[in-house]
DNA sequence: TCCTCCTCGGAATGCGTATTCCGTATGCTG
DNA sequence: CAGCATACGGAATACGCATTCCGAGGAGGA
């Protein structure tokens, strides 16, 4: 066992209050002799305070928790770091849950931090739609209700969601500021690998492209696949496939960075040379793409602060606050017409 | 405030204990229609047990601590992906602490892993010495000391740790086997991207290779660097500024696959063709490699794997066992010699 | 000098749960 | 039908800590 603040004060000749006032920040100071002779005690056995037992008496586990799809995906991992940066802030501990995209994970997920009564939860991950989701999705959202009706905070990154704090990203209208960028230098021919079916995001991206597209009188095919490097690559290489010998390659746009890494892969396996024989773009401005060859075209997406933010929303407090992270286009060789 | 046990309790009409046993697996099993009269309420009030209660009366809070330098940097984040995985199947949640390679920071957050009473501790992250370390590194290591005497499990991802198990990986090893290729197949004149001085990782991976090139009577250079993309960067403009113009570039051994893709950006800045004008080389075969342009040549370390590895040794409480995680030498363009 | 107010330790209590211990009712054996 | 074993629900308790309440002692004012 542990030490315990009862052995403490037994050796430091006090009460346990006594020893509780003293080490763990109370409003009331005891006298310095007493002060310094629990110290002095704390220090000799080594005390470290039981975190459960105060989270207990106090109702504030200190504990943040942060659903993510997958911590590996560089998409991920670079809002995790900013949640961290605000937990540190906050002096809370982050609890982490990987879900693979599986909305019974998600809802266990939550439903582990529930329970051991994290102060606020932030949930990093696209969301779907249709009938199997909306169910699962529909118990995690009665519970994080209920968490947040008692006094905890909850926000989410991505589409806002009735009820909770949200920070989203500019999915819509980054996208159409790309499809606009990308039609201003020229380019007409375009394919959408549009990710899962039923992923918002992903909708999201795709809509908001071919939404501004159409407003200039271009359409686009989409080509669904997994939200992943493999999704990407194997969507790349099916539109290879189809595609008629000695045309010219449309130009392709991945609603996630990972995707168009994956199609990039697929194109120089196929004998493609980027930008001349196809062009790609993507999406998020993930940190792997600074040093990626040929630079890729893509949206910028603050994912770090992103992270942050929603940190900061959840503990705020202060009821459900949404804020919009904004999305820049940032044109690399990846896109580039030989014309200009 | 949430709903507790009594509470489910009451409106089952039964006693505390009674629905703790039907709700929170118990050895005894009340009769059926109890079982089910406590379901029905617990489910009508959408109960969730209280972690931290159950923590502090089970001794077992059911808590992994993950203990990470930076969570972006996809040499941790495929660790934690690991270490994710055996949570998982452990049924264990997973606590997150980012440290940024500040040993102060490093020793605050294996306390707050103790004060939350974890169950096990892995520590993902390079070591230092030296004084200043060896100071704040001596009571972190006390703490952990009492931690394991405890019947808890810690696990540390690098050197072996007296008294606690170990994942460590084969970084002399793996480097010599990198020198003794790079040799064989022609290279002969190299510089080490060292890392910090006083890193531990760095310093073995130096070793190992320097080593290897001694006993063929080559011997390097070493440029130390932060451990990061950008210290990669710096240390490679560094060389390549000293380098006599016209003269042939020697090949760089970067210690980490993050600085060596620096290394890469400073030489494609310098105007230097890989592997044409100057080789480069890392370690770690990060994710990011696989579609890096040039392939970069590495030593492949199974993060993933480690990570699974650390956590399940941590958590298997039978006392500090030690496994290598081999490394193998992966040959790529960045150090093709023209000849071959 | 006496009384009041304030200070400061300690005893008691409660947070939500698991578990030990008991008492009662039931089933079974002889 | 008597006697005993067994099953099952509930009361009590402990886990480690913060906090409220109480009592004793001291300081200050009248």
């Amino acid at each position: 066992m542990a030490v315990t603040l009862a052995q403490v004060a037994s050796l430091a000749g006090v009460s346990q209050p006594t020893a509780s006032r003293v080490l763990n920040g109370s409003a009331r100071t005891p006298a310095p002799h007493v002060v310094e002779a629990v110290r002095k005690a704390a220090d000799q056995l080594g005390y470290i305070a039981n975190a459960q037992a105060q989270a207990l008496v106090r109702s504030s586990s200190r504990l943040l928790g942060l659903v993510v799809h997958d911590i590996a995906d560089s998409y991920f991992s670079t809002i995790a770091a900013g949640v961290e940066r605000a937990a540190e802030e906050r002096q809370l501990q982050v609890m982490l849950a990987v879900t693979g995209r599986d909305p019974l994970r998600e809802l266990a997920a939550v439903q582990t931090f529930i329970s051991h009564r994290a102060d606020a939860v932030v949930m990093a991950g696209s969301q779907w739609s249709g009938k199997a989701a909306t169910d699962v999705r529909g118990r995690l959202l009665d519970n994080l209700e209920r968490f947040v009706d008692d006094k905890h905070g909850a926000a989410v990154i991505g589409p806002r969601v009735e009820g909770l704090s949200a920070v989203t990203p500019e999915n819509r209208r980054g996208a159409g500021a790309l499809a606009n960028a990308l039609l201003d230098a020229g380019t007409r021919d375009f394919i959408v690998l549009s990710g899962p079916p039923g992923l918002v995001t992903g909708a999201e991206r795709t809509a908001g492209f071919t939404a501004a597209l159409k407003r200039r009188g271009v359409t686009a095919r989409r080509v669904p696949g997994d939200l992943s490097r493999d999704g990407g690559f194997e969507a790349a290489q099916q539109v290879f496939a189809e595609l008629p010998s000695g045309d010219v390659a449309p130009c392709l746009f991945a609603v996630t960075d990972v995707m168009a890494i994956g199609a990039a892969a697929a194109a120089r396996l196929a004998g493609l040379r980027i930008p001349e024989d196809v062009q790609i773009a993507g999406f998020d401005d993930i940190v792997t793409l600074r040093d990626f060859t040929p630079g890729l075209t893509t949206v910028h997406l603050p994912l770090e602060e992103m992270g942050y933010r929603a940190a900061m929303l959840a503990t705020e407090g202060a009821g459900a606050r949404s804020e919009r992270a904004p999305a820049t286009v940032v044109l690399r060789e990846s896109t580039l017409n030989p014309g200009s």
